[in-house]
DNA sequence: GTTGAAAAGTGAACTCG
DNA sequence: CGAGTTCACTTTTCAAC
C-alpha cells in the first residue's frame, strides 16, 4: 500500500466504474499496471468490494434512528451481533464505551416500520431496554471511507 | 423505479463493476437494456455514484466515535453542516430528536487523533459542549443501503 | 510498459405490446 | 411510443511478452 495505491483508491472512491485507462491517466500509469494494482488490492482485502450509492429516499427508507442497546447482565459481542443481524433494518452496529452495550443504526420506511424494527430488537432474549434518537435531517454523509 | 430496477440495483450493490451482460443474465435482460436502465437511474439521481469499499484498518483510521453536539442557543442545520464539514474526520452527521442538536460520526487514526478532531469540533463558535461514545468493536456494517 | 486477441460497452435500426 | 432485442462498431480488459 504505497502512495500510488492510495491515489488509485481515491479514483475508485469517486467512481468505481472508471476504466483502468482513466485511472492510469490520473496517476500516470498504464492501464495494465493499474489493473495489476487493483487486482492486488482486491486479493489482499484492502478493497472489500465495489458498490453503488443509492439515494435512500428513492427506496422509501427515509426514517433513521440511532438506538442504544442495554442488555441484561453481560453479553458477548458475538451473541449481540447474531441477535442484531437477524433484523434487516439494522444497517450498522457497534459496541461502545459507556453504559450502553451497543449502538445500533436502524433504517426504516417510516416511523411505524421503525417501531416494528425496534420491537424486534427488544424482543431478542438478551435485550433489557433501548434508548433511541430519531434522525431529523442528515447533514453529512461521507460514510464511504 | 420498478421491480426490474430494484433487482439491477441489487446486483450493483453486490458488485458495482459487474458487466451489463452479467447483470442482464441475472435479471433476464439484454446488456443494452440493462445499460439503458442504469443510465436512467444515474441520470435521475437514484444512483448517486459508484464507489469502492475499503478496509478501514488498512488506511489506519481505526478509531471511531459517535459524538452528541450541544450548541449554544439555537442553530440552523445549515450552519451546523458548514461547521462540521470543515472537519475532515467527520464522516457523518445528522440532527436528531432529544436534547442534543446533532449526532456526529467521527473516524480517526487513533485516540490522540480523535481527540484533536473533537477539539476542532468544540472550537467551532456555536458548539457549547459534546458527549462522546467511543466504538469498541464494529459488529455490523451494512451502511451502503 | 507494450502489444494483440477476446470481451464488454455503446449507439442505431428494428420489433413487439 | 416506451421498452426490449439484435447487430455492427468502438473501447476496454487482460494475459503474454
Amino acid at each position: 500500500m504505497d502512495d500510488l495505491d492510495r491515489r488509485i483508491v481515491g479514483c475508485l472512491l469517486r467512481n468505481a466504474r472508471a476504466t483502468f485507462a482513466e485511472i492510469g491517466e490520473e496517476v500516470s500509469l498504464s492501464a495494465p499496471a493499474v489493473k495489476r494494482r487493483v487486482d492486488r488490492l482486491v486479493a489482499s482485502g484492502t478493497i472489500r468490494g465495489f458498490t453503488v450509492l443509492i439515494d435512500p429516499a428513492v427506496l422509501g427508507w427515509q426514517t433513521e434512528a440511532y438506538v442504544e442497546i442495554y442488555c441484561k447482565g453481560t453479553v458477548s459481542p458475538g451473541d449481540l451481533r447474531r441477535s442484531l443481524e437477524a433484523v434487516p433494518e439494522v444497517v450498522g452496529a457497534c459496541t461502545v464505551s459507556g453504559s450502553a452495550d451497543a449502538l445500533v443504526h436502524v433504517l426504516a420506511s417510516d416511523v411505524r416500520h421503525l417501531e416494528q424494527a425496534l420491537e424486534r430488537i427488544r424482543d431478542e432474549h438478551n435485550v433489557d431496554h433501548t434508548e433511541s434518537v430519531i434522525v431529523l435531517s442528515r447533514l453529512i454523509d461521507r460514510s464511504r471511507t
